[in-house]
DNA sequence: GATAGGGCTTCCAGTTACTGGAAGGTCAAG
DNA sequence: CTTGACCTTCCAGTAACTGGAAGCCCTATC
């Protein structure tokens, strides 16, 4: 298979697939032509990490996951610690957008919205008034 | 006032006001000795910057809200369009996330997380059962 | 006056996970 | 033979910083 066939049935960019092939994700070989020559394994691998990208794994916990796929030894608690640390860092994710949400809603419910120049949002932000900002924390 | 003065009172880090100033978003003066020299309408304009970004704003989005906070003429229609717009954003990302963590809690539900090599986690993202992986969508 | 420490400066590189584009080789059809 | 689609590599850019190196500045102490 050329590179755009297992893009298309892995629903990857080639881009991406050749980057994955760069950073050491997939290991396919390459015909006389110098083409990439992916075969069904890699195309497995390729869908492999699409879902597990889907699902917001990062590059290095997916390099994991692939190991312990093709791990035939492997204990499932591996797997499933990774999986829960991952889960945490979502929650922790989503709870800090809706501390966000909560914030920028309030404020954007208070404007008005209309032609006038006070704006309690840019007042908030500017410190003026309360605290309802900086309850938020970076990633 | 010095960087490491600021720094402290907007509570960011210095690297990050260097940071700001090289892409204009404040631009303090400099002493004699080439030091920068913050005043007290730089520090309230780092205040600014801080919470709008702990709100999750991006700096593009920062630069604007700057300037309609500088321009005493706006309407605050501006401000909550440009807050109305970012909430639909987190909203978005809200969503992504938390179909996210219902595939990956049902799928971390299902495995055992013991010493046995069968993984439900792997399963599923190898693509042999069902197609619940998949159902998300990239930022 | 010399020195030590901390603070300040600039510049360069690295982070995440790609994405876009240029320059050029390959292949099948007409 | 040419056209067009496909493939290759390499370089640069994205968002928003962060870390580190090399070197100047300022103050205090001996």
């Amino acid at each position: 298979m050329n590179i755009s066939d297992v893009a298309r049935r892995a629903g990857l960019p080639a881009k991406t697939i050749r980057y994955y092939e760069e950073i050491g994700l997939v290991r396919p070989g390459r015909s006389a032509n110098g083409y990439r020559a992916f075969s069904e394994t890699d195309l497995h691998k390729l869908n492999f990490l699409g879902r597990a990208r889907a699902l917001g794994f990062g590059i290095e916990d997916c390099r994991k996951l692939l190991a312990l796929w093709e791990d035939t030894e492997r204990a499932s608690a591996d797997v499933r610690r990774l999986a829960t640390e991952h889960l945490a860092r979502i929650d922790d994710k989503i709870a800090q957008l809706e501390s966000m949400r909560e914030t920028l809603g309030a404020l954007i419910r208070d404007c008005a919205g209309d032609a006038r120049p006070d704006c309690p949002i840019l007042r908030d932000l500017s410190g003026g008034t309360g605290d309802r900002a900086r309850a938020t924390v970076r990633e």
